[in-house]
DNA sequence: TTTTATTGACCGGCTGGCCGGTCATGTTGA
DNA sequence: TCAACATGACCGGCCAGCCGGTCAATAAAA
């Protein structure tokens, strides 16, 4: 038998040198060589993993939304009142602008991406299955609080919409202007906005 | 004298050509020889104007913030009452993803090109200016709204920055997901949530 | 235990094509 | 005739992806 190495982990190494060389270079000014020297391999080894650039950035964007997700349920793991969930969802959305940073900048060039509506542009159905999901959640919350009486709210679904617009576009202002941001100011003010507008 | 050509008319029709172009294709993959055709110039005409690729995105952007300002005061014109000038202004806002549409792809390619915090980002520096005169202005009206008893608000800034947000944040998402929004009844939904969150 | 065979992960030099930008050559109108 | 303007053929740097080769690890044979 031949050498044997964990295919899984390795591709995911090679993810997280991406997402770096991505994040700090931009998809298109990176290299596939500085990827494979961030992830200490060789050039070659990368197109063993991955069929292409964009293939590898449509990886990339998967991997981050899976390790996103995962951060989320950490931390709003054995809450249970709908404006518990809430408050620690935004808490954990505005503190993750500072840890996953790089994540949000790669984020920007998977928007660029995946704006042309090529033929099957797979990065498009996945960031819009993304936001789907995310809205799903968010709106199954504010039913849960609505059903609970906790909250008051005609429109779950568009008041999830807001909620998580509201938050994506802080990412986004946050990127530009992060000395402008006052974390624990806003976290505390933002929550209060959101529950005050659900009750 | 030479033919005289009004070389600010010009440049604009460029720009305008160049949205088209660089919309459709995206910043990277778009190449300057279709902007010219796309112009019913010369590619070499094109560096009468613009002296790179990247330096064009930013005149761009710079030219879109421009008409953008001037469609808002088109549309806030002559309008008093802060409850008014919000209204009007989210109504605005949304109706404009349908008819700039072309201009938020754009967007999204600038803002993946600005991310990268290189020597005199230019795009970077243009973006975070534009994003601070917005900021400024939506909170002279909520203080004013303030002031003239129409609203509640104990930190407008902050109130400023988070409306701002949902109306950038609703851009991209409306960008991934057009047939998800219902224009109308979003806006009378939106402006309700957010004139409710200030009383 | 040693030798030989087999595997497939890994590598990096190479290249073809692409595209931003230039410039020598028109073209136009005064 | 000439200044101003326009052009598109051309150039040259660049980089994604390919491919032929290497070698560590194992298994099987001796």
């Amino acid at each position: 038998m031949p050498i044997v190495v964990d295919k899984e982990r390795k591709r995911a190494e090679i993810l997280e040198a991406a997402m770096l060389v991505f994040a700090s270079k931009g998809f298109h000014r990176a290299k596939m060589e500085e990827v494979a020297a961030a992830a200490q391999i060789g050039k070659g080894t990368i197109y063993e993993y991955f069929t292409s650039k964009p293939q590898m950035l449509q990886a990339l964007h998967g991997h981050m939304l899976g390790k996103l997700k995962d951060y989320y349920s950490e931390k709003l793991k054995g809450i249970e009142e709908p404006p518990e969930i809430l408050s620690h969802f935004l808490a954990a959305a505005l503190a993750s602008f500072r840890e996953w940073e790089p994540f949000f900048y790669v984020f920007c060039d998977v928007w660029a991406e995946a704006g042309r509506a090529e033929q099957q542009n797979l990065l498009r159905m996945q960031l819009r299955e993304s936001y789907q999901s995310s809205i799903d959640d968010l709106t199954r919350v504010v039913e849960a609080g609505v059903a609970g009486g906790f909250f008051r709210c005609e429109q779950p679904r568009l008041a999830a919409e807001y909620i998580l617009a509201c938050v994506d576009g802080l990412a986004l202002h946050w990127l530009y202007d992060q000395e402008a941001f006052d974390l624990g100011e806003m976290t505390e003010s933002l929550t209060r906005t959101v529950l005050r507008s659900l009750s």
